[in-house]
DNA sequence: CGATCTACGTGTGCTGGCGAACAGACGACA
DNA sequence: TGTCGTCTGTTCGCCAGCACACGTAGATCG
């Protein structure tokens, strides 16, 4: 089997909170799959604002640039749910990437997948309530991270959305008035997943099909072996 | 020379403003390579809007997914400014870009660049005023159409910008009382790009120096013995 | 077990952009 | 040359989210 190769290659590492992997317009070392964390990629605005547009878990990839055959990050990779991932050198990646067409192929379609997620956002930065979007992103967390407790703070999420700490602090209380969550100090708990989607912007359901569409057996496969999973397929 | 052939596969078209390229979901039958015109990437929201997330003039290509193996859309593509391009079937495009590494190489770093503008992008929506984002809009379009004067309407830009008409007509008095800018009934005249770029966001310079860094020789080459440019280069 | 730090909750005034609506102005075409 | 449709200019009330600011409650640790 082909993936001999790339297992052999593929290291695995535990990621903390708040660890950055890559900053913009550095050289990309390596390229890391999720197994249980995520990462969050954030575009720099003015020098001290950083705003999610993506967010990482088991279903792709950080370090995408590589694939196009671009060695330098365009964004900073945050890890905002810590956890394992498996690490591979950016040159054995772009050795196997070269020969396996597979991969290229899962790849290209988790970056189109990506893409997909990058156009949503913009609209729903421009259209949707902070509520809403509040909302799309606790469920798109919690997808990737697997559980029901999210360990956040209010500030660092107020960071993420590119809105103030009190709009997200109300935004909060909103929700848990109507028991969709549940707010306790640094953490929400999700108690209502159907009720919270409902109360997101369809770009929840939107990006959710986009990967659904985009994922492939392979990249699963892969994690599986090394990577210990539970195997449950993401959400 | 390998741009022999590709040169044999591209037929030159004539795009009338507001024609629609592409839809979402709709499978991509041909790849366009604009020469004088522009073409818009939407997405669309809530059915009835439709928010701009990318611009495309002779740097770029409509339909970039079949690069990825993608053939069908994601975007709706509608030429905002009429002009001619060169036209490529799908089938015969994925032909030639299987074989040609330049090709890949261009069309991978053009991806990258696209990618870069979607990010920033919703840095823009979310962060900048009303007529930071107006002002980059015309110097983007302006760019790309290689003129001075843009002839588009105010709801037309509204839509495009995702807010309302009486905002754009707005923040267009605003920059003509400057002297940035002069409005006429469906066209709007850049006076004073260098201003116009001071009150436009960061944005405008930030998405400029990514398609500098990711331009190549080669689309240029292909565009100028097939498309009779003029072999100035696009800002 | 008290000090301190971090995180959450709340308040006030302000503003950019929204929704709706109307009036004036240019231009094409009869 | 008048008429009509399209495009632009402006207005009014409204609200989400901003900037700034202060108070309070769990956690942590000496």
């Amino acid at each position: 089997m082909e993936y001999q190769r790339l297992l052999a290659d593929l290291e695995p590492v535990t990621l903390k909170f708040g660890e950055v992997l890559k900053e913009p317009g550095m050289l990309i070392r390596h390229v890391y799959f999720p197994v249980d964390c995520v990462v969050s990629l954030l575009t720099l605005v003015e020098g001290h604002k950083a705003l999610q547009v993506g967010l990482v878990g088991n279903e792709g990839m950080v370090g995408m640039p590589l694939a196009l055959g671009i060695h330098v990050s365009s964004h900073r990779a945050l890890v905002q749910v810590a956890g394992t991932a498996l690490r591979m050198k950016s040159s054995a990646f772009r050795k196997e990437f070269l020969q396996s067409k597979p991969l290229q192929q899962a790849l290209y379609r988790y970056k189109h997948a990506l893409t997909g997620q990058l156009s949503q956002s913009i609209a729903c930065n421009r259209f949707h309530s902070l509520r809403a979007r509040f909302a799309r992103y606790l469920l798109m967390t919690a997808d990737r991270a697997r559980t029901r407790e999210i360990r956040l703070t209010h500030e660092f999420l107020a960071r993420m959305l590119g809105v103030r700490r009190p709009g997200v602090t109300k935004a909060a209380g909103d929700l848990a008035k109507r028991k969709l969550i549940q707010c306790g100090r640094g953490k929400i708990a999700i108690l209502d997943r159907k009720r919270l989607s409902a109360s997101s912007c369809a770009c929840y359901r939107i990006i959710k099909r986009l990967y659904k569409k985009a994922r492939t057996r392979m990249a699963d496969s892969a994690r599986k072996r090394k990577g210990g999973m539970d195997g449950t397929s993401a959400a």
